[in-house]
DNA sequence: ACTATTTCGTCATCGCCGTTTACAAATTAG
DNA sequence: CTAATTTGTAAACGGCGATGACGAAATAGT
């Protein structure tokens, strides 16, 4: 083909802020930010070679940036090559940092982030929640928070945002959680019960881990289905780096994909839905165990031990996840798919039948399978970065807040 | 909730090109042909206001547009409201056009489409295609690209591009057509049989027929799954006004979604794929009918004649069709379903059922199905628009050849 | 009919921002 | 010790949108 190929849907059309020189600024001081924290201590001239501003242009951002306590300048970096050696450049440990909070079915957790991503911070504070009205766990949460705002504070943080990472449906750009079965919660509005101190953001657990494997994880594609699963199976689509949410910002809900399409009916209306195969109750079931506290655990536990009710419920469950698997891979051609949450801990014996039910339904090679190294720490860890990507993403806004 | 909501997802990172003042002219270039072409005819105020640049600068924009022949001075508006009237502005019916093709099963057609989005020449060539090697028909289809080009030369305009629809699996970002099972064609590069005198696209049919409803249908969301049906069934997976191609460029492989897993083996190497339950040959297999020419029009002629056993095959087919939609859906969020290509021919008779099984295994607000106006003809024009997109994207590109 | 008001398009000026060019500083190569 | 290379900065330049003012062309009010 010699004629250049032409691109079918450019991203150019949808902006809808217009295009100024005070934005171009703002975004190149973005791209400062992005290209330092990514790759590490680098020199002016490094970054201006990476994102193809000149490195005057690059000194400038970098001056507003280190004025505004964004960057540090570590001094020169000890030379192995010809010329003048640069001095190297760090997001700074000080200053915004991202506060992360989780409701779990067992527990509440919050952390306090940096800017150069590392975790300073972090509360964890065991407990059922399952069935207790918001109002009191969202205070208890509350407490946490301001626990890890405070010793953050002590570091020198402070906080630009607040992220919380919830079970269950979340009604997008809102705070409301529409219904998180696990909990027993519905139409709770979380913004009017947390504190007000800070911008705001709730979403999906299954979400915000599938975010912290696009921002974290080694060798994570930018196009990837990250699933999770704790009562409900959720499922992160990660489209070219971007996390896609759907209309109403319900997508990714696997546990209700047909497996079976007369299986067991299942509360959605439906029947035979994934949920009924390899959600929580139905494999705990199906391996003639009772629910109650850390059922993974349990689950692994007896797997492990060699428990044959057990391994046939995971062996079985994973033969559906594959079956819904395949049809996702087939809709949306991932890179890859992750094992989050839950799942990464019942991995050994969920994995060989569901990549042989993905690898028996693929022409080609199956979509490879992996599975995440954050396991339950994901959405928190998504949660709080979500909020340092935010800062590094418009720095000049947190400029002018700080 | 008090405190701004933040966005978990934003798309600032992922830029590549160095931004500058020059990009930047570029981009609000794009802007004020995008506003001037979906909005009608629109003075240089009206642009101004909508786009959120001053006057000023979009009137030296306009100078600019109009200098290159993209946009026309139509002359004083005829006024209505108080204050001196504007100066209409509407994009060229003359200069750079899309050149869109389709190389159907039964046809091949050709159109030109002026960036006013306005069909000025089309050809078509009758003639059973399947099984024959690629050279010819792509001859064939090359005469009737010239023929094209030229009738649209005499009326002044100039190709910008060609796009060609292939009822295929097409490599990405290359004019390579992986598989094409309705042809017979494997490996195909068409890139090297085509004339290299314009750049050249080459994609999936269903695409393209995704991508002319959303920029061509009245009402269409900017997220949507369009389904199309040959002897495959292919979806567009459009999220925010953008197509999802996947990592391959496979995505929307909704053929080979399964729909009762134990169900009959595939090609694809699995069972019970909604190919072997909606797909074109199973639906006649069903209907007791055999393969021929214009298969659609004899399925579409059968029921309406009330033929049962025709009928009872496309209620199937729409609740197979209903069945593996439930599962996009869930994953996907989409906030229409909309059935274009052959099937919007028999949507008559698939629509209730499809509904049905979609309604009943969904517990809210089923997502909404229609059937696309574009019917068969949906591909080659989604193919000669996309040029033209490109077009009002870059207009500053343009003018450098033109 | 005449004036005031409103809106449109344009021009000159200004400010912002990345580029270009030049140069001093700091290192390695020979 | 000199030449070559690379870094960071400063000054002049050029492109581009914002600002403010002004004439042109319509309506609204008297």
């Amino acid at each position: 083909m010699t004629a250049p190929l032409h691109e079918a849907h450019p991203t150019g059309a949808g902006r809808a802020l217009p295009d100024t020189q005070q934005g171009m600024r703002r975004r190149n001081l973005a791209r400062v930010m992005h290209t330092v924290s990514a790759e590490g201590p680098l020199s002016r001239a490094a970054v201006a070679s990476r994102i193809g501003l000149t490195r005057a242009a690059v000194s400038t951002l970098v001056d507003e940036l280190i004025r505004t306590g964004l960057l540090d300048e570590l001094g020169p970096e000890r030379p192995g090559r010809v010329g003048r050696p640069g001095s190297a450049l760090a997001v700074s440990g000080h200053g915004p940092a991202g506060i992360g909070a989780e409701v779990g079915v067992d527990h509440l957790a919050v952390c306090a982030v940096d800017l150069r991503g590392e975790v300073r911070v972090r509360a964890v504070r065991q407990g059922a929640n399952r069935g207790r009205a918001p109002e009191p766990v969202v205070a208890e949460l509350t407490a946490l928070i301001r626990q890890v705002v405070a010793e953050a504070g002590e570091e020198g943080l402070w906080p630009a945002g607040l992220a919380v990472a919830v079970p269950g449906l979340i009604a997008r750009d809102a705070g409301t959680v529409v219904s998180a079965p696990n909990l027993g919660w519905h139409g709770t509005d979380l913004g009017a019960l947390l504190p007000g101190d800070w911008p705001l953001s709730v979403d999906n657990e299954a979400n915000f881990g599938g975010l912290a494997e696009l921002w974290l994880g080694e060798g994570t594609p930018r196009d990837f289905l990250h699933v999770s699963a704790e009562i409900g199976i959720g499922a992160a689509v990660v489209v070219d780096g971007r996390l896609l949410r759907g209309n109403r910002g319900f997508a990714g809900e696997l546990g209700h994909v047909p497996v079976w399409p007369e299986g067991p009916p299942c509360a959605c209306g439906g029947r035979g839905c994934l949920e009924q195969y390899a959600g929580e109750e139905a494999v705990l079931r199906a391996a003639g165990l009772e629910l109650g506290e850390d059922r993974v655990g349990l689950l692994a536990g007896r797997a492990a031990e060699g428990d044959e009710a057990v391994r046939r419920a995971l062996r079985d469950a994973g033969t559906a996840l594959g079956i819904a698997l395949t049809g996702a891979v087939n809709l949306l051609d991932p890179e890859a798919v992750v094992l989050g949450g839950a799942l990464s801990g019942l991995a050994p014996w969920l994995l060989p039948s569901l990549e042989a039910e993905l690898a028996r339904r693929t022409a080609g090679p199956a979509c490879p399978v992996s599975v995440s190294r954050f396991g339950p720490e994901g959405p928190l860890l998504g949660a709080a970065h979500s909020v340092v990507r935010g800062v590094l993403d418009d720095p000049a806004a947190v400029a002018e807040r700080g």
